[in-house]
DNA sequence: AATGAATGAGTATTCATTCAT
DNA sequence: CATGAATGAATACTCATTCAT
């Protein structure tokens, strides 16, 4: 018996297994969509059950640290002043491909505050990023950062059910389309 | 004990009990989604679980079926020289708001035969609405029914996450953009 | 894969099937107390998870199925006119010492109306046994059945907490000590 | 990361960390009984597992620990001359609506050495209680001091099962009838 | 001596699918 | 041809206990 048990590796695990967790999550989202089994994310990642709930107490804590980066990365983006409402959703679009679940997070209705306060930051990235479009005229003054986040979670979904290889095709025409509508 | 049992009536039953399955699958794929319980819809449906499988081998044949009537209403709807393109685009944001789950069914990415199949179905619809559209000149030559479908199954994957009361509203300002998108 | 599982043996066995996992259901309860692992139940009984369930939707339909033909034969009891309160309590006390979870269903606080319904069948049998005894004057007046209520809960308290083999002694003596403090 | 860590006070904490465990185990067992989660305890006292299960290597060394101040105390009481029966009871009462698991630990039937030494010293203490109302005469010669534990283990063991609020007014409805029981 | 992270067995519950009657 | 009971795999979550640091 406990020849079969996995070693315990003393508190200084953690923070791998940390970073296990969270790419496994990343990986098991991708495939499996946000209700992927969380079993399956401790076992990627190699680690016990009960350390997956220790490090991240509910699905939604694992969901929200697997795409706090990628929420960091895009603020980063817009700080940047020659970055584009385009840059912008070129990059979150890239995100969505990589793991839809990204965008079932981010756009889900309102649920849990947690995710209403992420989904907040990623509409304030975008309004930046839309201040700067109006002001170059690429988008009409009517077109709000709230309707960004609408196509913003319409390609999303649809990339969401596209089958991997066509993703990228996909959220391409799609965004072509929808960039268009929002022309001055 | 035999008369609680619901009756055995024999073959004659077959086509009534397929009337009340679809009835009750609509009901139940439009509360809980594609992904409910059949065994809902067969007590909704007071049939057996057996019955359902009978008439009903897999999920994907139920909601095949369910939908097929919404399929031939559009049919129905762009038969008539008078249908817009706008008025068969109402009419499905109509059904996707009712069932989520059949454009669900109807934009899944290429799985399963039997769904390409009634895509084709709907593709072929749209395309004759949109031929009109082209004649009319409201919609650009090089929007293409793909396009139309594209933006149907974005739309119908928006509407699906979206909290019941805001549906319309949601597809509403949803389609603002996209046909603007397409505008000549 | 096939071999291992449990045959089906289809509707006829619903019946055997309830009665068994009636009779695993007691003797679990019985060893385990009321917060026995249902899945012993099922194990117990020879019987799938999903069986039980569909039997018993709860552990509480389970206990108060079990416990049902308990209350039965205690209202039995004392629709027998030569009955005497302590013939009912000797009743009961067996039953406790039979199955200690028979009292924690019977005598819980109030949480569920089916375990109040039955709590009330209880107290109205001894209600029924109380009135004779106090006309027999071998119990005072001011005893009500409440008050007995709580003597037949002490007990069985007791004895759940008692060895096997010293229930019956202690139960007994415990009673005798009650039954003192109820006489005129 | 090493400041937000508790710090390790080496040894010098050990009195401190057993002092901060029992007070959360009162807590812990007051709320949720005997068979509360021992990581609750830990973690209400501010230190870590491992030094739970150094200071108590099992939950009835704990248990143990929490109440042996109580027993103490009753042991104090019982030293004052003028301290009836009565009196005792009212104490271990109180201690037993305070804390159930109190006296699930002590009347636990016979099952851990140290278990039955606790009970020894409350039937020690008792008994010498008793001794005093035989000799005042308010309590029949034939009630022994195992008799009264039977009636202090069946109170504890009702108030046990009674929701909180109505602990006080159940125990003394059971005592009451129980009292009356060893009157001459 | 303290820390606190890791482990995994255990339990409840759900549901797709099969199959004897 | 219908019935509806049976099956058990799958999944979420909890907690006692161990152990490297």
């Amino acid at each position: 018996m406990t020849a079969v048990r996995r070693a315990n590796l003393g508190r200084s695990a953690a923070p791998a297994n940390r970073r296990a967790l969270l790419a496994a999550a990343l990986e098991v989202f991708s495939e499996g969509g946000i209700d992927a089994p969380l079993s399956a994310v401790a076992k990627r990642a190699g680690v016990g059950q009960g350390s997956l709930y220790r490090h991240f107490p509910d699905r939604i804590s694992l969901a929200l640290a697997v795409f706090e980066e990628n929420v960091a990365a895009m603020e980063a983006l817009v700080a940047d002043p020659d970055c584009t409402l385009d840059d912008l959703l070129a990059d979150i679009t890239t995100k969505t491909i990589d793991s839809v679940a990204f965008v079932d997070i981010v756009t889900a209705g309102p649920s849990d505050p947690r995710l209403d306060a992420v989904a907040e930051r990623v509409r304030a990235t975008i309004a930046i990023a839309l201040r700067q479009a109006h002001k170059d005229r690429t988008v009409r003054r009517a077109v709000t950062a709230d309707d960004v986040m609408l196509a913003v979670g319409m390609v999303a979904a649809l990339v969401a059910k596209t089958p991997a290889a066509e993703r990228r095709h996909t959220a391409e025409r799609a965004w072509l389309m929808l960039r268009r509508g929002m022309r001055p």
